[in-house]
DNA sequence: TCTGTCACG
DNA sequence: ACGTACGTGACAGAA
C-alpha cells in the first residue's frame, strides 16, 4: 500500500494564517507565529489523520514562472503576503526539513506544476493513492482514479475527499481535465485571468458540455445558439484560448522525484523541539510530544523499520537534520484519540453533591466535569433537579461556564439560581482576545491547541482551560472589567432580552400596506421608465439595465469583485442622467424598511409573551460594544422620515406605562476631549456650545454667528472623522469635496485642537509599542498589523488603534450605567424596566408612577458611570411610543 | 454560502 | 506606493 500525500505548501500557510488570523498570537518577541502554528497542526493532523507513506511538500518560489512570461499581468492583483506569512515562512519551512519530509520546488514553475508532475509520476509508478491537499479548485484537472484531492471543511463540516465523481459532479464535467477548458472560459480574478468576459459559470459549463473542450467551442464558434453569447466567444476566443494555457497545470515539470526520498519517516525530534521552544509553541509541543509518549511501541518499531537507510534526497531544498540517536516511538503511526483513555462518563445521577463544576450544555444534554476526567452526562429532563440545585446554589463551588447566559436561561427552566463564583470561559476570551471567535472549539483550539471530538471532552477541556485563562485575566489587568463589568451584565441582557418590547402589530400593518403600495407603483414606473421588465432587487440586473441598456454613463463604477456597482453612493452621483434612478432609490428604501422591519417584525413576536424579543450579543464586537440580533433592535430607522415612522410601533407595556428613553449626547466627542485633554474642546462642553459649529468657528477663524449651515457639516464631519481615524480621501469622500481641500481642513483642526492631535498620535505609538489598543477601563484590542510594511493593513490597524479606545470607552460607560440601572431598579423593586440598549441611547418601559424615580436613578447612572474631565449630557424623554419619546 | 446593499450608533 | 473613515446585522439575489 503506498499512498502520497502531495501539499500546497503556500495555499495551506494562507489558510493556517487566516483560520487563526481572529486570534493573533503573538510570542515574547512580538512576532505573530499565527501561521507557522497554524501550518504546523495542519501538517501534524494531517499525517495523523491520512497515514500517508509517503509525502511532499509543494512551494513556489518566489521568482517568476513561465506564465509570468506569458502574460505578465499574471496574478498582478495579489495582495501583498501578510507580514505574519512573510515572517513565518522560514519557520515553516525548517519545521517540514525537521518532520524529514520533503520541500519541492522547481524553478520556472508554480507549487501547482510541481504537484502535478508528482501526482502524474506516482500515479504512473503504482502509487495505491495520491492525495493533493490544496483548497485550489483548479486542481480538478488532474483527478483520476488514484489521484484525489483532500478538502478542507468549512465551518466545521468535515473534510472531503474529491475523486472523478466529485469533481464531475461540482464542475458538470465528463472528464476531470476539462476543468481547465472551464477555467478558460470563465478565468480567475484571483490570478487575474481574464477568459470570456460575461460569460460565468453557468454559460461556460453549457459550452462544454456543447463542444468539449476551448479549442472544439472556437473553431466551431457558428454553432452556438445564443446571439451574445456567440458574439462574445468570436470576439475572445484567443484569449479563452489563452486563458486555458494558463490554467493548465503542467505534468512535466523538471522536478527531481525520488520514490525513497519521498518516503515518510520520524521526525527529528530535537530540532523540532528547539523550533518549538524558540517560538514558543508550549501547547503544541506538549501535545505532540504527548502523543509520543502514548503510543504503542511495537506499532511505532515495525514503522520506524520500514524505512530504509536514505542519503538526502535531491528534490529537497532544505538539508536534512541527523537522527537521534536513541530509538524513539514515531509519532506518525499514533491512533491518538483511540488510544487516550477514556473520559469516566457516569450516569448523571451519581454526581458528587460538592466539589467545583463546569457546567456544559450540548443539546439537550447536561454535562458536568467536577475535573478533567470525572464527567457526568444526562438529559435535561432526566436529571436530579434538587440535586443539581444544591450543587449550583452552594456559594463556595466554583460554577465554570461556557457562555453563562445561555446556561442560566436553561437552569431558569430547571428553577435553579446560580449562586456563588462563577468563570464564563466565553466572557474571559472576549476580555482577553476580543476580536478572536468565541467558540469553545475555537478557545480549546487556540489555547490548548486541541478541539474536543465530544461534548464531554469539551466540559473536560474548560478545566484545563480555566487557570490559563484566568492568568490571561489578570496578566492584562482585566479582572476588573470581567468581575465588575461583564459578569454582572449578564443579567442585565437576560433581563433585558426576556422583558422584550411590545409591538403595536396593527400600525405595522397599516404602514407596510402604505409602503409596500407605494413601492408596487414605482415598481411599474420604473419598468416603463427603464423599457423593461427586471428584478430591481438584483444588483446584477440593474446593473445591466443602467450601464448596458441606458447607459448612464460610460465609465460604469465597478464594486470589489469587478461587478457593475449599484450602491446608494454611485447612484446618488448619476441621479441626474436618468429619471428612473431616482426612483431606483426610492424602491430600494422603500423595500428595505418593508422587508427588514415592516413585515419581518409581526412574525417574530413571541406567541407566549407577546412580545418581540431580541439577544444581546456580548462577545462578538472588537471595541466592548454589545451587538443585537434576531431581531437587530440596533438598527431600527431614524435619519429618514418615512424610516422614522416604524419606531411608532414600538410602544409602551399598556396604558399604565410610557416609553422613557435616555441619550448620551456627543459621547464620543466628550471622550475624545476628555481622554485628550483638549482644552478647547472641554471649554466648548462646559459652555454648551453646539459643538460641531464651534469646531467650524475654530477651523475657519470665524466667530460661531457666522458660522453657516455648510460650515457647520463640514466640521460636523471633522469631528466624525477624528472619531474614526481620520483620512483625507474619507473625509472628502464624505463631504463631496476635493481631496487637498479635505486635507487642508484636517491640518487646520490640528492646528486648533494640538491636544487632539498629540492624543491621536499617542494612541498610535501605544499600539505600536504594545500591540494593541485600550479603552480608559483597561480593555483592550489586539492589532495585529500595527506594525506591518503591508501600508493598508498598517493604517487600518492605525485607525484601529484611535478608533477603538474611544468607541470601547463609550461602550464600558454605558454597560457600568447599565448595571448600576438594573441594580437600583431591583434593589427598589420597580415596576420600570430597561428593555433596549443602542449603544448610546437606553429605552425602559416605564411604569408611570415611577417616572421622576426611573429618571434620577438613570441620568445619575449614565452621568457618572465613569470618571470623566467634562460634563457628561444625557437627554430623557417619554412618550407613548419610541418615535415620540424623542 | 457569498456578495452587495443598507439600516443603525 | 497604496487603499481609503470606526463598529455592527439582515435581506435578496446569485451562486
Amino acid at each position: 500500500m503506498k499512498k502520497l500525500v502531495l501539499l500546497d505548501g503556500m495555499a495551506i500557510t494562507y489558510r493556517a494564517y487566516y483560520a487563526l488570523n481572529g486570534a493573533p498570537r503573538t510570542n515574547s518577541k512580538g512576532m505573530n507565529t499565527g501561521a507557522v502554528l497554524g501550518f504546523t497542526m495542519t501538517l501534524y493532523d494531517l499525517v495523523k489523520k491520512l497515514r500517508p507513506t509517503h509525502m511532499a511538500v509543494a512551494f513556489d518560489l518566489q521568482k517568476p514562472t513561465f506564465r509570468h512570461e506569458l502574460y505578465k499581468e499574471y496574478k498582478a492583483n495579489r495582495d501583498a503576503m501578510p507580514e505574519a506569512i512573510q515572517w513565518g515562512l522560514p519557520y515553516i519551512k525548517q519545521i517540514i526539513a525537521a518532520f524529514n519530509i520533503p520541500i519541492l520546488t522547481c524553478e520556472g514553475y508554480e507549487a501547482d506544476d510541481v504537484i502535478g508532475t508528482a501526482s502524474h509520476w506516482a500515479d504512473q509508478q503504482g502509487f495505491d493513492e495520491v492525495l493533493m491537499v490544496t483548497p485550489d479548485k483548479d486542481f480538478a484537472q488532474l483527478v483520476t482514479d488514484r489521484v484525489h484531492i483532500y478538502h478542507f471543511g468549512r465551518m466545521g463540516k468535515p473534510d472531503q475527499i474529491m475523486g472523478i465523481d466529485e469533481v464531475k459532479e461540482k464542475f458538470g464535467v465528463c472528464r476531470c481535465e476539462q476543468v481547465k477548458d472551464l477555467l478558460g472560459l470563465w478565468g480567475d480574478s484571483s490570478d487575474n485571468i481574464p477568459g470570456i468576459p460575461g460569460v460565468g459559470e453557468k454559460t461556460a459549463k453549457k459550452l462544454i458540455d456543447q463542444f468539449g473542450s476551448v479549442e472544439e467551442m472556437v473553431a466551431h464558434a457558428d454553432e452556438i445558439g445564443n446571439n451574445r453569447i456567440r458574439e462574445l466567444v468570436k470576439q475572445h476566443g484567443e484569449q479563452a484560448l489563452f486563458s486555458k494555457q494558463l490554467a493548465t497545470i503542467v505534468l512535466d515539470a523538471p522536478v527531481a522525484l525520488d520514490e525513497d526520498a519521498l518516503l515518510l519517516q520520524k521526525p527529528d525530534y530535537a530540532t523540532l523541539q528547539a523550533l518549538f521552544a524558540e517560538l514558543e509553541f508550549r501547547n503544541l509541543s506538549k501535545r505532540i510530544f504527548t502523543d509520543l509518549s502514548v503510543s504503542d511501541p511495537s506499532e511505532a518499531q515495525r514503522f520506524a523499520a520500514a524505512k530504509p537507510a536514505s542519503k538526502p534526497a535531491p528534490a529537497r531544498s532544505a538539508a536534512p537534520t541527523p537522527k537521534p540517536e536513541v530509538e524513539q516511538p514515531t509519532l506518525f503511526d499514533t491512533p491518538v484519540v483511540e488510544s487516550q483513555p477514556m473520559l469516566d462518563i457516569s450516569p448523571m445521577n451519581d454526581f458528587p453533591e460538592g466539589g467545583d463544576v463546569a457546567i456544559h450544555v450540548s443539546g439537550s444534554s447536561i454535562i458536568l466535569a467536577f475535573n478533567a476526567d470525572e464527567v457526568y452526562t444526562s438529559l435535561v429532563g432526566d436529571i436530579d433537579v434538587s440535586k443539581l440545585r444544591t450543587l449550583l446554589q452552594r456559594p463556595e463551588t466554583l460554577k465554570l461556564c461556557y457562555d453563562l447566559k445561555a446556561i442560566k436561561y436553561i437552569l431558569k427552566e430547571l428553577d435553579i439560581q446560580l449562586a456563588g463564583d462563577v468563570f464564563d470561559i466565553q466572557l474571559a476570551h472576549y476580555l482577553v482576545d476580543a476580536e478572536a471567535r468565541h467558540t469553545l472549539d475555537n478557545i480549546t483550539l487556540g489555547i490548548l491547541g486541541v478541539e474536543p471530538t465530544t461534548p464531554q471532552e469539551a466540559a473536560a477541556m474548560m478545566w484545563q482551560l480555566y487557570p490559563l485563562l484566568a492568568a490571561k485575566l489578570a496578566d492584562a489587568h482585566l479582572n476588573s472589567l470581567y468581575t465588575d463589568v461583564e459578569l454582572p451584565l449578564v443579567d442585565v441582557l437576560i433581563s433585558m432580552e426576556e422583558e422584550g418590547v411590545r409591538i403595536d402589530v396593527e400600525a405595522l400593518r397599516d404602514y407596510s400596506a402604505r409602503l409596500t403600495a407605494e413601492r408596487d407603483q414605482l415598481e411599474q414606473s420604473i419598468y416603463s421608465l427603464a423599457g423593461a421588465k427586471f428584478n430591481i432587487s438584483s444588483p446584477k440586473q440593474l446593473g445591466e439595465v443602467l450601464y448596458e441598456k441606458l447607459k448612464v454613463t460610460d465609465r460604469p463604477p465597478l464594486t470589489a469583485t469587478k461587478q457593475y456597482s449599484t450602491s446608494e453612493e454611485v447612484l446618488v452621483k448619476l441621479k441626474d442622467r436618468h429619471p428612473v434612478i431616482s426612483q431606483i432609490l426610492e424602491y430600494r428604501s422603500l423595500s428595505k424598511l418593508i422587508g427588514t422591519y415592516l413585515d419581518s417584525f409581526p412574525k417574530l413576536i413571541n406567541p407566549t409573551t407577546g412580545r418581540l424579543h431580541t439577544v444581546y450579543n456580548q462577545t462578538v464586537t472588537a471595541t466592548g460594544r454589545l451587538s443585537s440580533s434576531n431581531p437587530n433592535l440596533q438598527n431600527i430607522p431614524i435619519r429618514t422620515e418615512r424610516g422614522r415612522e416604524i419606531r411608532r410601533a414600538f410602544v409602551a407595556r399598556n396604558d399604565d406605562y410610557v416609553l422613557l428613553a435616555a441619550d448620551y449626547s456627543q459621547i464620543e466627542l466628550r471622550i475624545i476631549a476628555s481622554l485628550a485633554g483638549d482644552r478647547h474642546m472641554i471649554e466648548a462642553f462646559s459652555n454648551h456650545y453646539d459643538i460641531h459649529a464651534a469646531t467650524a468657528a475654530k477651523i475657519y477663524g470665524m466667530p460661531m454667528e457666522q458660522v453657516t449651515k455648510d460650515l457647520r457639516r463640514n466640521a460636523k464631519s471633522v469631528n466624525f472623522g477624528i472619531i474614526y481615524g481620520i483620512s483625507a480621501f474619507g473625509l472628502s469622500e464624505q463631504l463631496g469635496i476635493p481631496r487637498k481641500e479635505a486635507a487642508a481642513l484636517i491640518d487646520e483642526y490640528f492646528a486648533q485642537y494640538p491636544d487632539i492631535k498629540n492624543y491621536i498620535d499617542s494612541n498610535i505609538a501605544f499600539a505600536r509599542e504594545h500591540g494593541y489598543a485600550q479603552t480608559l477601563l483597561g480593555r483592550r484590542r489586539y492589532l495585529a498589523d500595527i506594525n506591518s510594511r503591508n501600508a493598508a493593513a498598517r493604517t487600518f490597524s492605525e485607525r484601529n488603534a484611535v478608533n477603538m479606545p474611544i468607541q470601547g470607552t463609550s461602550a464600558d460607560m454605558i454597560k457600568i450605567a447599565m448595571i448600576r440601572i438594573y441594580q437600583e431598579f431591583q434593589r427598589l423593586g420597580l415596576k420600570s424596566k430597561m428593555i433596549l440598549q443602542v449603544h448610546d441611547e437606553l429605552v425602559f418601559d416605564c411604569y408611570k408612577p415611577e417616572e421622576q424615580q426611573v429618571r434620577t436613578i438613570v441620568e445619575e447612572a449614565m452621568l457618572n458611570a465613569l470618571p470623566l474631565s467634562i460634563p457628561i449630557e444625557v437627554s430623557i424623554d417619554v412618550g407613548h411610543d419610541w418615535l415620540s419619546a424623542h
